[in-house]
DNA sequence: CAATGTATGGTACGCCGTACGAGGCAATCC
DNA sequence: GGATTGCCTCGTACGGCGTACCATACATTG
């Protein structure tokens, strides 16, 4: 019967005798397992995209059976949980110590970062549970901003803005960061459509692309509305 | 051959003679058409959710054969673009004429509302063309920002934080809004580890929904560092 | 030896999006 | 009239998907 996976990690006994290491069967792959399926699965987001991820590719690229997956995963949606989970970790601060403030920039411009380094993950950040990487990012927000003076009724808004517009951020910037070519052919179809939307074609809003500059000054200004010195209540 | 559906609108004929209305065929569907199929995806997806849509079930509530949906439609992306940008309409500012930043808010707020009341619309706004509503959304708050004397290098920046801000704030509030059992028990779940997540345990950050009350103070800390009157470059 | 727990994977089912092409029906042209 | 042309509908079929079910294999334990 098998209850399956559940909370036990996979430890496969690895054959003990043999004499040496595993001296012929010369290219077998090693044994499937948890983190080697995660691993696997985020090379192959990167590499084709949120859609590009099927059961059958990562048996592929795994070299097993597409069924033998199950035995170490629930099914697909539980991929992506820890997948994304797994593309999170923080290290934590840079060595210097620093202010409360430099502290959750540091932290919020690392989490963008490690979105964009694999575009498919901003899009999955709202659909998904929250696994320990990213329970550890707000546990860390929490306490800086606790620590910071925030009033304790004000925390949760402030968690919660901020990581809107984290989201927000990454996730626009990662789904507009099309091709030049691209770009200049949206920009085109707006200015046929001149008459109806002279600002934005005027601004070329589609084509401004300093999307750092732009984040970092948000998210200034966000904290500068979030700042115990003069918020509350 | 037939370039099939190009800028062209449906306008079938309706048969013109047959005395008065159509007599008998009594209880048969009116004839397919581009909006009938985009407000039925409407319904199906407010219904069942983005994973409910598929190009058979609609035909099903269409009564018509599913191919009959491609002479209206491109592909499913199309009816996603398409159902997405008619739940943005925007029917301006309420009568009372107001200054630049109520009108903002006015805006934003609406849009979010307008999400909300379609909760699978905010996830899909990242990842769909811009349609004519969105457009004019973005026109109006480029224009308005504009008139309200903020820097032109500085609008496009503007509008981007608070396309960010709302998107990011309506698709957690969309995603997060479980039942309150569903709620507890992801509470519950944390409780569990509270030695791990102590401080957002405490702050039960899982537990807060004043959804509205954040978003409206987060939006004014944004436009606090917006506002034309402070901030510059 | 048998029994058990761990792990693999082949087959098959019911869905999906949609390519293709055969038709129906009105308006238009000869 | 009859033929042609555009608009519109839809049945069939293909290849792909997630995964339920089940047979199997091996290591460990009794």
């Amino acid at each position: 019967m098998a209850a399956k996976r559940s909370g036990t990690r996979g430890k496969r006994p690895q054959r003990m005798c043999e004499g040496l290491q595993p001296v012929h069967e010369p290219r077998s792959e090693p044994p499937l397992s948890r983190d080697r399926i995660v691993a696997t699965a985020v090379e192959l987001l990167d590499a084709q995209g949120v859609d590009g991820l099927t059961m059958r590719r990562l048996a592929d690229r795994l070299g097993s059976g597409v069924m033998s997956l199950y035995w170490h995963v629930d099914n697909k949606e539980d991929v992506f949980d820890l997948a994304l989970d797994s593309v999170l970790e923080y290290r934590g601060p840079s060595q210097t110590a620093q202010d409360w403030r430099g502290e959750v920039v540091h932290m919020l411009e690392d989490w963008r970062a490690s979105m964009l380094r694999h575009p498919w993950s901003a899009s999955l950040l709202p659909r998904r549970a929250l696994g320990p990487n990213i329970l550890g990012r707000l546990e860390l927000l929490s306490k800086t901003l606790s620590r910071a003076g925030v009033a304790d009724a004000d925390v949760n808004v402030a968690i919660w803005s901020l990581w809107n517009y984290v989201m927000g951020a990454t996730i626009t910037r990662a789904s507009f960061d099309l091709s030049d070519d691209d770009r200049a052919a949206a920009q085109q179809r707006l200015t046929r459509l001149s008459e109806r939307y002279p600002t934005i074609e005027r601004s070329r809003l589609l084509l401004d692309n300093d999307w750092d500059g732009a984040f970092r000054k948000g998210l200034g200004f966000l904290l500068d509305g979030l700042s115990p010195d003069e918020a509350e209540r």
